[in-house]
DNA sequence: CTGAAAGCGCTTACAG
DNA sequence: CTGAAAGCGCTTACAG
């Protein structure tokens, strides 16, 4: 059967094609009568409008990217379902699609078409910022409109939407040393994300504030998955041996710290106090279940989403920011 | 600054747009020299092709559309990361792109625009079909391509990738009950689904090829959460009370399960077994740790994928699917 | 309230 | 190897 485009429409309803495409998107009043025709010929014919001409006629697709973490990390990652599911609900609402494109940035595939093309995206939304963010590079001089989640380099230039990490960690770490705890390890995530210096940046403004002093060695840069953690914990668990607590990244990396506690034989919390972020599932699920700061990663997604439709829609041009609030949840790990 | 079209490029250039079009996708072969006027021109133009335009010309979008679960489901299973996982590494692999749909059937947002619209999607992977899939119906009568990722009711006329859930269940629960089990209860998933008749079917298997019998007021439908999990089967353990094992629908479940058998003090394994189906991260986190079937999820996803564009290509016509092994990965709780 | 026509920015036979 | 031209299927000023 032949393609049934808005032209056969407007043959079977006696109308033009622009009639068609006023009647259906409602844009301009057409009489009773005719629209009658034209739905009754939509429906006979079960008409479906290309998005693909639409888009390009309209300069609008409806359309945001989501820019996400490797997949690797994702495997492991409930905060990025969580981060996801705020992001969707919040576009679905405002009937906009998702794009998912993973990061693939490491492949160093230059040849790679997508990258160097226009995606027919409305605007973008880049999670997990690096140090220098080629995705936000491309996406900002090709002028699309950008949230980015986590606080990116240039803070003045964007709009982002972030927890307040550093304010979180900070009020970890000081629960901890007010317990008593004076070296604390920070198993923190790889360097090239933002989201670690600022990690960092906490711990050290606890220590300092308690008038305590630590040691750069105390703090390490590991990769995200569970694994990482457990062999980087492993290896430093055995140079340095009188730490009394471990802070980490998230709640994957905590879950390889505990293993390599369990299978020394070291008590949690009352040897060594273990503390994480993220609050996801398996911090509840963990024995002992894990202390972890809430970073309200649905909120995140939420707000972050809600953001950029707003930039799409013009309603902001000044790169603004949110804060979600962060907060510690105290379980058995500590 | 003015749009930068391939028209710009030409001009630039000294050459016409379709010698741009066919420099760029070498479908053509282009002298070297005009070659190299057209690449400078692309370099100081900071020229990028426009996707929807060429989408709209070629049809062909290099997207694919994946119909995945309801978002607050997402939030909690980690399965859908792994299959999400494998599907993207294919895609990627191949210069697909893709487009996420969360179900949001429930909401019976019939007027909603986008399902009644061509997506411009070359083709499509639906999760978790139901019994009277609309999406698969939708799809299949738009003639686009289409792998389902688990088993649809009509087997015949669609592709699809499963893991082999009846022998998977039927070798779950035979190994319960050659432990020695014999009332084994079965919390399973919603009825809507595909997938939740399969797990009854080897449930029921094992049992008649064990010569034994059970009551149907053994099997219970609940929804994904972990918190349906626990409700649900805080009701039935108040009923039902000398039954020795539960297997359940999905990783997720069995947590919850699990939480009524702590609350209650019952002792995991000695009094009852528990066993679940995904192998996801958290069976080996949760303490005690949870015997589960593994059902390959990112082999799924990638298998899907791969099937997809093989259909998308061409390359297969004919209905076919991809049964993925299951084991049984046995761990404390049983 | 309705129609004729240009335009969105590409691709792709068809000629030469 | 290169160009002129039609076409993909819509939307949207512009007239009437």
């Amino acid at each position: 059967m032949a393609k049934i485009t808005i032209e056969t429409v407007a043959k079977r309803a006696g109308v033009t094609a622009a009639t068609v495409s006023y009647a259906l998107s409602g844009k301009k009043k057409i009489s009773d009568e005719v629209k009658q025709r034209i739905y009754a010929a939509v429906e006979e014919l079960n008409y479906r409008p290309s998005v693909t001409a639409r888009n390009l006629a309209s300069s609008k697709t409806w359309t945001v990217g989501l820019y996400a973490s490797p997949t690797k990390n994702i495997r492991e990652d409930y905060f990025f379902n969580n981060i996801l599911a705020g992001i969707l609900d919040t576009l679905h609402e405002k009937n906009y699609q998702i794009q998912l494109y993973a990061d693939y940035q490491d492949e160093e595939k230059t040849s790679n078409q997508n990258i160097h093309m226009t995606q027919p995206i409305d605007g973008a939304l880049i999670m997990n910022p690096r140090i220098h963010d080629k995705y936000i590079k491309d996406i900002m001089q090709r002028g699309i409109p950008l949230v980015v989640i986590g606080t990116p380099e240039e803070r003045e230039n964007c709009f982002y939407v972030d927890a307040d990490i550093t304010a979180g960690y900070y009020a970890a770490v000081n629960y901890l040393i007010k317990k008593g705890h004076t070296k604390i390890l920070l198993i923190n995530g790889s360097a090239e994300y933002t989201q670690t210096e600022k990690r960092k940046a906490g711990y050290i403004l606890a220590y300092e504030d308690n008038g305590l002093s630590f040691d750069e060695q105390w703090i390490l840069n590991v990769q995200m998955l569970e694994e990482d953690g457990y062999r980087e914990f492993k290896k430093i668990a055995e140079q340095i041996t009188d730490f009394t607590a471990v802070v980490t990244f998230n709640d994957t990396i905590a879950v390889g710290v505990l293993r390599v506690l369990r299978e020394k034989g070291i008590s949690v919390p009352h040897k060594v106090a273990v503390l994480s972020a993220g609050n996801t599932m398996i911090t509840r699920i963990h024995s002992p279940s894990i202390t972890s700061l809430d970073m309200g990663s649905y909120d995140i997604g939420m707000k972050a989403a809600e953001l950029l439709l707003e930039v799409i829609e013009k309603k902001r041009i000044q790169p603004s920011h949110t804060i979600i609030r962060t907060h510690l949840v105290e379980r058995e790990s500590t």
